[in-house]
RNA sequence: GGGGACGUAGCUCAGCUGGAUAGAGCGUCCGCCUCCUAAGCGGAAGGCCGGCAGUUCGAAUCUGCCCGUCCCUACCA
């Protein structure tokens, strides 16, 4: 609601400024510093200072008197140096509350959200869990205002990382593909690739010669031929079935899982490598360090570089002088495709149903698309990408302006965020074996390579086993299959909230302890506030009383009433903030800022919980109203949570 | 060497395109459950917003320089 009465005052302003002063600019409204100056400041006075050459507080005063009455405001004052501030009509404004607003409007553009796109090689962990928790709850966002969201996640099942675990189980451990399949239908594969994945690691360390396994095994997979491209599918297919179920315990599910395998055998980076070549945009180098290879030069992708300045060192590889593409290539093929311009597609098979009605489908290279929906073909692209890949996204990105499509580069968005990292404390406590020099660091990177790391589905474990101690202590009368419910929603919503709650260009030193709070600022704290409402509500059915009818009961003139009282004002109003809280987080991309307003709005309540006793009011009038305020944020909030992808328990 | 991010309370972090007395959570200390679940609420202490200069009516926010931390700069992704 908030965000309907912001906008009609900044187009009335905006008008109004035009009228008197021939300005035309974009009226910034902000909120007051102090709540008792009102709802909405304006500082326009302070933008016009500059061209009108008038002392900010003059202007405003005139502004105060020419604008005249505003809809819904009832007052405008003069304050500070030269705010405007409005204090809204509380009566009309409640009242309007209660009829409801619109809907969001739909735009019509296709967006492409990819996220998640852990390589199929082992099991998550945490630095994976906020790529898919952040691309997840962007996709909410996206979608709760409107917008047509395909999600994808990219599944390379042919890069090295695969490589290495096949050469894990076909050179270390004599392995045949039956044999992994085996134990590929045993739970928790993953953790044993995980294992593997490591130990080759150390061993193509120490026995650096080997490292032609891997170049063997890359060879085989990209031909599809071999024991080892048997064993490359066996290993990613079973371990994207681990990655899928991983994320749907948090309530994160996918349209499509483009593979790097299709990119390969439907000639798609066959076709994007004619382009590349036939308009320039890539070179075979013929001296230096690169010779043989396929390469992009520097200017196309670094800023500051001039073309006669370009160096061989600058250029980044696209093809390997052994005739294999790299990721990026594959990457710019796939970019393509996302927006249509590839003049290909994939066939589809369905994968699994991940939720009732909910189907992800796999690419393949089979004809058998029946049913599946038309994907790619994106107008927008988001890429949710870690910040240490920008170097690369910048790469994938002057492919594409290299091959003309500046738009579409333009709308191929980068959606970086920073990095996991374990505090050397953590680690410990974890058992994790640091270096000398990794116990004096502030933090240190994950790293799958390493097996350094906190498994997604250990941490999911952790949390569930503690929920479940406080929800059994509370909740002892209730059944156990609904208790582990609960503690299953209560670990998802802290987990979910905890990698949300920094911003994206925020390093986050993960700490257990403050991942396993469920005190404070966290996801639990807001669940709580929604089952504190609907116990009220349900508390009250249980006294055989029912709702009153709101609509006779409260009229204008009653929340004028009610309101008058300051923080049931503020309650309600902050209340009515949602969707514009939503606006401004999209506008800025950072899930964080919706996060902190669900936070906020659950402090709001949960103060009102402690100061008002709803059913016990004896006022027939305020009681309406206080039961009124519990329904609206109990609705507010749940859809506000569901954004979030944080599930509401019955009780904690 | 080049590119980028960051430095705000004891700790972890917010602070929007410059604006009114710099905020939150944790931790510490003090209060609050015969009353809708205390995973809660109220209060207190705690800050030269890394440093210096500049831009201007006004700077945590913009610019430059310095100090410190981190990331990227692979024929890995």
């Amino acid at each position: 609601m908030f965000h309907i009465i912001e906008k009609q005052i900044q187009r009335l302003v905006s008008g109004h400024l035009t009228a008197r002063y021939g300005e035309t600019m974009e009226v910034a409204i902000e909120s007051p510093k102090q709540s008792s100056f009102g709802e909405l400041a304006l500082p326009v006075a302070f933008q016009l200072a500059r061209t009108l050459k008038k002392a900010p507080r003059a202007i405003a005063q005139e502004l105060a008197g020419d604008l005249g009455a505003l809809p819904g405001v009832a007052t405008i004052e003069i304050a500070g140096n030269g705010y405007l501030n409005l204090r809204l009509d509380r009566g009309a404004y409640g009242h309007a509350l209660l009829a409801g607003g619109g809907a969001a409007a739909s735009t019509g553009h296709k967006i492409i959200v990819e996220h998640t796109n852990i390589n199929p090689n082992k099991a998550a962990h945490i630095g994976h869990l906020r790529n898919s928790v952040l691309g997840d709850t962007f996709v909410r966002m996206l979608r709760a205002s409107g917008n047509t969201v395909e999600v994808q996640n990219y599944i390379d099942n042919t890069g090295v990382q695969v490589a290495d675990v096949v050469v894990g189980f076909h050179y270390l451990e004599r392995k045949s593909a039956a044999e992994v399949a085996a134990l590929a239908a045993a739970p928790r594969f993953d953790y044993l690739c995980w294992d593997l994945y490591a130990r080759v690691s150390q061993y193509f360390k120490e026995h650096p010669e080997s490292e032609k396994w891997r170049a063997e095994t890359l060879h085989a997979i990209e031909a599809n031929q071999g024991a080892q491209a048997e064993l490359a599918h066996v290993v990613a297919d079973a371990v994207v079935l681990r990655h899928l179920a991983t994320m749907r315990r948090l309530d994160i599910v996918y349209d499509v899982l483009p593979r790097e395998s299709e990119i390969l055998h439907l000639q798609f980076w066959a076709t994007a490598f004619e382009l590349l070549k036939q308009r320039g945009a890539i070179y075979l180098a013929t001296e230096g360090k690169k010779a043989g290879c396929w390469v992009m030069a520097g200017s196309h992708f670094r800023e500051n570089v001039t073309a006669d300045e370009d160096d061989a060192d600058d250029s980044k590889v696209i093809v390997r002088s052994n005739g294999i593409v790299t990721y990026v290539g594959k990457d710019i093929a796939y970019q393509l495709w996302k927006f249509g311009l590839l003049g290909k597609d994939f066939h589809y098979k369905p994968l699994l149903e991940e939720a009732p009605g909910h189907t992800v489908w796999v690419s393949t290279d089979e004809e058998q698309s029946a049913g599946a929906p038309h994907f790619g073909a994106g107008h927008t692209v988001y890429n949710v990408i870690d910040t240490r890949q920008s170097y690369l996204q910048d790469v994938v990105a002057a492919g594409l302006r290299a091959l003309g499509y500046e738009e579409q580069a333009g709308r191929s968005i980068h959606f970086n965020y920073e990095m996991v990292a374990l505090t050397p404390g953590t680690c410990v406590e974890l058992g994790i074996e640091l270096s000398e020099e990794d116990r004096k660091r502030a933090y240190v990177e994950v790293s799958g390579r390493k097996g350094l790391g906190v498994k997604a589905d250990d941490l999911i474990d952790k949390l569930i086993e503690k929920a479940l101690a406080e929800v059994e202590d509370r909740n002892p009368d209730k059944p156990a299959v609904a208790r582990l419910l609960a503690a299953t929603q209560i670990a998802t919503g802290a987990l979910r909230y905890f990698m949300l709650k920094f911003t994206r260009n925020t390093v986050i030193a993960f700490d257990l302890r403050e991942a396993l709070a469920f005190v404070g600022e966290t996801g639990p704290y807001v669940q709580y506030a929604a089952v504190r409402a609907g116990k009220i509500l349900s508390k009250f059915g249980e006294r055989g009383e029912t709702l009153p009818d709101f609509a006779a009961v409260l009229t204008q003139e009653a929340f004028e009433r009610q309101l008058a009282t300051e923080d049931l004002w503020q309650t309600v109003l902050l209340i009515s903030k949602a969707e514009s809280a939503l606006e401004d987080a999209l506008a800025k991309g950072e899930p964080a800022h919706f996060a902190k307003y669900a936070f906020q709005l659950a402090q709001g309540f949960s103060a009102f919980y402690d100061g008002y006793s709803v059913i016990h009011e004896q006022d027939p009038e305020r009681r309406a109203f206080l039961l009124w305020v519990t329904l609206y944020f109990g609705r507010q909030l749940a859809w506000t949570l569901d954004i979030l992808g944080i599930p509401a328990p019955a009780y904690m």
